[in-house]
DNA sequence: CTGTTAGCGCTTTCAT
DNA sequence: ATGAAAGCGCTAACAG
């Protein structure tokens, strides 16, 4: 292994000019800084970059606490921030939370192990004693797809989001209007779920509907939300013609239950999901759309600004979107 | 910020001591071991992993190196690897390679740099060059649906993949049996393609059919083949009745071109893809399985494996298995 | 069993 | 402009 002292010793220099071409620093003479580079290449030596850290006193690496991983969603998110990190220069560390005690753990070695200079938050809620945490071990944090005050955040409005989704629905001609929430996330406290109901409840008052509770459900599962809800709401008196879901994943356990019962949009009922992962485009499902890749770039670059400016925090609140397919295309003729 | 110093003081011992508690090695009285325990308790101090990793020269993190991270294929191997990975205390640095430039980059990283102690590559061919280098700077690598016979290996059988596939559209009681792949990736070096191209032709020779070489396609850009190859087919004459796709992103290309032209499975052509890739079974498509998760879990650990035993270098075939949907289930009557 | 000390490979003053 | 030297926080060999 060769080391900075190698190529010092064999470019008649001392070490400290070695680091000084090493790091762009001024100070030194074109004259030395060719010859060292020589011997650099020469030897084919690369700064160990852990021994550059140590006296640094920075990782140059940022950790993302993220939950469920695989789920297109976060993926996005995730590529997002990636792109945006490992353009900078930094190293991403992923905490892949898939049960609460992760959750903890991970916060945990965040802010406890000086083991990053920045860190990402996606979708979990940052409790108040961790953004004293944070804020007293002097390490930037950004929230996306979530909140808090004095946390620097990217997020969308999911009550707007929920409002969208079912004045589409009204639009449509249609007045018995389901929701189906999932819950699952509430052991990691995500609270999305709500927010959306909100829009929806809000909006079906604001055109005169009254929101019927016998078509709300709140499932806890992902798609299984989807499957539960759609045989709850099916066994309803009347049954709702249009069903909201949370995501396109509660959307497609919707699908699935009412493929097997011989029902297909547009024709038996709407369905519109939220979220606008790669597989709605398939199965032709109108759904609000997230820019989850967005979303992810500019956590990366709140977090990469706020590295070199530590009290620039802002909040940032990214666009919804419609994206109108064949599940809410029926027109009554 | 507390150091392994101010433990010592407080606690009245030599941070040698201090250090033996922080790594449980013997030699250590319960009663020292206690009082220092108690002394890091209250003091709250982690030790600095950077600091750690410099004496003992390792950097405990493995590198992933892997292409397209956001497709289905990649992210399933990913989090196998990322549970195995994280389960043994390690941290994972995964590198996206997106372009044939971010390829020879990462490598280098990888060989260079001292940041790993060891290395995964997912479906990325390692060359001759890079194993020597590995092998030179002791650093252990294994490859996950790749293959080199010096390095430790985890695949499936592509050629049998293409087999079962083939064989099954047969039994289905087809001959005209086109096959779409998909050179996306020979940019990267992938050959894939070509294995299971192979097994398809060795298939129909062997069921007295011979292969039509226009009924052959090679697309090169993942949902882009399946398009391409799908309207180049349906302009054939005589058209094929029925398609092996490379992989289920390249059916969904496929199924795109044949709902724009009302064409539906299973009566209008029957389709096969490859992978079992989540969206599949939502479009009830047959396909080849590959156990994803497992390959990246059984890789992870091969290569903590690898770690501990450096020349314990072993080749691993999981087995492939057919998913029988809908996509092929059309009975002639 | 435990304290002391010499590094790990690099950065960064501090003189010169 | 540059060499020497003092750490960064920890581990591990050494001496007791």
């Amino acid at each position: 292994m060769v080391t900075i002292r190698d190529v010092a010793k064999r470019a008649g220099v001392g070490v400290g000019t070695v680091s000084r071409v090493l790091n762009n620093s001024a100070n030194v003479s074109a004259q030395t800084r060719l010859q060292v580079l020589a011997v650099i290449d020469e030897l084919n030596f690369r700064p160990n970059p852990i021994a550059q850290r140590l006296p640094r006193q920075e990782t140059l690496t940022i950790g993302v606490i993220l939950p469920f991983f695989t789920f297109p969603f976060f993926v996005n998110i995730l590529e997002g921030i990636h792109a945006e990190i490992s353009e900078a220069g930094y190293d991403l560390l992923v905490m892949n939370v898939d049960s609460p005690e992760k959750s903890e753990q991970y916060f945990g070695k965040a802010v406890f192990g000086r083991r990053f200079d920045g860190v990402i938050v996606v979708t979990l809620p940052l409790s108040d004693q961790y953004v004293e945490l944070f804020a007293k071990n002097d390490l930037p944090v950004v929230l996306v797809d979530s909140f808090h005050p004095q946390i620097s955040a990217i997020t969308v409005n999911n009550v707007v989001g929920g409002a969208l989704a079912t004045q589409h629905l009204i639009d449509k001609g249609h007045t018995k209007i389901a929701y189906i929430g999932d819950n699952q996330n509430d052991l990691f406290g995500f609270h999305t779920t709500q927010l959306r109901l909100h829009g929806y409840q809000q909006t079906l008052r604001d055109n005169g509907i009254a929101p019927n509770p016998n078509w709300i459900f709140q499932g806890n599962q992902g798609k299984g939300s989807g499957v539960q809800g759609a045989n709850y709401l099916l066994s309803q008196d009347p049954t709702p013609t249009a069903i909201f879901a949370y995501s396109d994943t509660v959307a497609l356990g919707v699908v699935e239950v009412a493929e097997e019962r011989g029902l297909r949009y547009p024709n038996d009922f709407a369905l519109i999901g939220f979220d606008d992962i790669e597989i709605s485009q398939y199965i032709g499902l109108t759904t609000v759309r997230q820019p989850m890749q967005e979303m992810g770039k500019q956590g990366a670059r709140q977090l990469i600004n706020l590295l070199a400016h530590p009290s620039d925090v802002k909040a940032i609140e990214l666009p919804l979107q419609l994206v109108e397919r064949k599940s809410t295309n029926f027109i009554r003729g």
